[in-house]
DNA sequence: CTACTAGTTCGATGGCTATCGAATCAAGAG
DNA sequence: CTCTTGATTCGATAGCCATCGAACTAGTAG
């Protein structure tokens, strides 16, 4: 196992997660996940936020791709949360700082 | 002092950081200057990273326009080091898992 | 079957950005 | 003064990305 690679392959985790972050519609996302800590549909957040459902769509997988949150289906129904364990790995304490 | 607003101007700082942080030349710079915590300037880092000065020049003034670095100035030389208080502020205990 | 609802995907578009070399500048060295 | 060194700025370029509407899929209600 080499470490090098490791640390390559830490930090393209790194930045596709900062990438995700970077963008204000999908940190108002993680804000009211965390905050109203239940998880939302992207019927709701589109309704929320005042953009179309695509764009929503197009968040939602970008967040989902790089670990920050997990989808449970019901019925037709997506439902988005937080993956905790994502944000305790690559950034500790961030999700009080909101 | 009205809270909503104070919000969306933390967020465009959080959003701001987070764009930095998002690029693997920027980060590799985060991670040197943490683990070998001392400071480096254009010229070194350029020499390190196989980039052009000019880009090393654009990265140091993208990181200590958001704040996450300061620059000391000795004669014509600049030497970058970290900021922590903004990431204590913004992303207590991320440099840790660097 | 038809209509509606929740999401995804596609194509197009406009804007941002990482990169480079060249030009420039400021400060010492000789 | 001239040359070198460290750094910034500029202009150009190529690539990525947030956004939208339209078309599509799938499930459910009437």
């Amino acid at each position: 196992m080499d470490i090098e690679l490791n640390q390559v392959a830490a930090d393209q985790q790194r930045v596709a997660i900062f990438k995700a972050l970077a963008e204000p519609n999908r940190l108002r996302i993680i804000r009211v996940l965390y905050h109203e800590h239940r998880e939302m549909t992207c019927s709701e957040v589109g309704a929320q936020l005042q953009i179309s459902k695509s764009t929503v769509s197009y968040h939602f997988k970008a967040l989902r791709l790089v670990g920050l949150t997990n989808t449970r289906q019901v019925a037709q129904t997506k439902y988005l949360s937080l993956q905790l364990a994502t944000f305790d790995r690559y950034l500790p304490g961030f999700l009080a700082t909101l």
